[in-house]
DNA sequence: TTGAAAGCGCTAACAG
DNA sequence: CTGTTAGCGCTTTCAA
């Protein structure tokens, strides 16, 4: 076991009081004895024991981090910024990856919970009244991120449907007038937290009706699309297919490349979220970029602030820009 | 205020005792009172306090993973497969990603220690005597995954100098004659913990010496590859470069493209760790895998293992296997 | 400047 | 079967 303060205060042959003044810098202790404690602790090699401290302060320095997954980059870039961010703040993160799953979810952010932490950011699975009030009842301090939960919560991420629409203006200033967008379904947007590809659907519909000729545009789901673009014409109307994330790009131009279908003379193609990898990628893909790090660190600090007590802004809107690309 | 123990005693009109004894199954309390206690208890939505009881017992049933960095895919695979194996025997892990530095990786290895962590996982950038110790004085379980830091400690991981070894082979009898081995530079593996791309470098080594005429290989650092890749003389002799991670076979291939040099026609190419990305890329890139998943399950029972206080191997490897690609 | 004591919420040992 | 008690290590308030 390890040495305790009362080990030092009796070594010292003082009392508890002060050796927890001299050990905090407080007042209210002899430079002597104080200095005496201080030498004491460190030759013993005392370490404070921050569960006791957090349970007689009934705070931690801890926040909980609930990630959904941390496959696609931007989200471990993310994890890593939001450690950063806390660290350089004197806190530590509790992060629970959660592989979508409600239940895991559920019972992590109730365990953190349980341990203490100060607050939570959410990159959340679940939604809805119930989540709402059960966040609620837990009486902490909570930002949201990727994924809005309710207007309750503040929430720092990008504007993705303002994104997706700039994205289409875009495409559609290269001279294509035919767009397929492709994304994941979005069937289970009732139970599912989809927040993020919701937007950015309604995003792709509202510039395609501003921007295209009526009807020319296509909505396609992340498990159909590969036999749907065997049909698509690509002859009549210069189209692009537009990807509601980098990985769909990816995928596309594999399955085009199998089929060859010649990108950008055949088709055009554009993904979402600037992934590092699409540096290796030829042709370049035209993208959507945005600073995922910038979102966690904003978020973090969001939190903190709210912690100390602080106001917070209820959002936070990271800019985002059209990176161009060979495939456009 | 969250509901309490005592609370529920009070209300029930029945002892602090007699609730401890209810909402842990044990004998000793009447099932009428039981019954009573668990309905109060859920009415009032009463959460157990994890600080208390980890203050009290003296375990937390949670475990710290240090891990150097989460850039790599493999990186990433594996902190989720030691949450998911963590979780699965009921522990929540407390992960570090320490960005390779020193201080960070000791503050962190302290800080979780202070909050009583069970163990530790550790994918370590110190190494050393003193750091050795310094592990040795938490008095607590480690397992080691990645980089060894002493024959001390349980280690999970794959033979990486038997890997390269073998990849040398591979590419041997693909018919290639000279090898160029692109890894980073070892310059600070005194300070920092490079195990296994010393490892790696070794094999590597080992396997020129064996395979091929002498002095037909020669090793590049990562910093300086591009320069030096400038002035290799393609045309003499059927020449490959090897390269210890899948990233710097990437960024090869860019450069390579760049310089107008075709793969595998002018020269062959091999990565290291087979990210799952490489699927996307064209040529395909010869490789090495190993299931990085299997690394990180295996360590965490390990660990719980230990915890529980059984007897666990010193060793534990992985295999791994060699991946044809278009580039050789 | 110092010391003593109560308490954070829970567990565990012992008594009734 | 049930209640009481001490204690985990630290903080904090109140007295001295």
């Amino acid at each position: 076991m390890g040495i305790t303060t009362k080990d030092i205060a009796r070594i010292c042959g003082i009392s508890l009081g002060s050796v927890n003044r001299a050990l905090h810098n407080k007042p209210g202790v002899s430079t002597a004895t104080k200095e005496k404690i201080l030498r004491v602790s460190r030759e013993l090699g005392y370490r404070p024991h921050l569960l006791a401290r957090s349970l007689a302060t009934g705070k931690s320095m801890t926040v909980g981090l609930i990630m959904a997954t941390l496959k696609h980059p931007a989200h471990v870039q993310m994890a890593t910024s939001f450690m950063e961010q806390a660290r350089s703040r004197g806190y530590f993160v509790h992060l629970s990856v959660t592989n979508n799953d409600k239940k895991t979810e559920l019972a992590d952010i109730e365990r953190l919970a349980s341990l203490n932490v100060d607050g939570f950011i959410l990159v959340a699975t679940n939604k809805g009244r119930d989540f709402g009030q059960y966040l609620t009842s837990l009486e902490k301090p909570i930002v949201t991120t990727g994924n809005v939960i309710s207007g309750k919560w503040p929430f720092v991420g990008i504007d993705e449907k303002q994104a997706t629409y700039e994205a289409v203006q875009f495409i559609a200033s290269r001279g294509y007038s035919r767009i397929v967008y492709v994304n994941p379904s979005l069937s289970k947007r009732k139970i599912y937290n989809m927040y993020s590809f919701e937007q950015r659907l309604l995003g792709f519909k509202q510039g395609a009706r501003d921007l295209l000729d009526q009807n020319n545009y296509k909505v396609l789901l992340k498990d159909e699309y590969l036999d749907q673009l065997n049909i698509l014409d690509y002859g009549k109307e210069r189209t692009a297919i537009m990807c509601a994330g980098d990985f769909y790009a990816l995928e596309v131009l594999a399955h085009l490349r199998s089929q060859g279908v010649k990108v950008p003379a055949d088709v055009g193609l554009m993904g979402f979220g600037n992934i590092d990898f699409l540096r290796f990628v030829k042709p370049s893909i035209a993208t959507v970029d945005f600073h995922a790090g910038e979102i966690a660190s904003k978020a973090m600090n969001c939190l903190l602030n709210k912690i100390s007590g602080e106001k917070v802004p209820l959002h936070t809107i990271i800019p985002h820009r059209i990176i161009p690309g060979e495939t456009l």
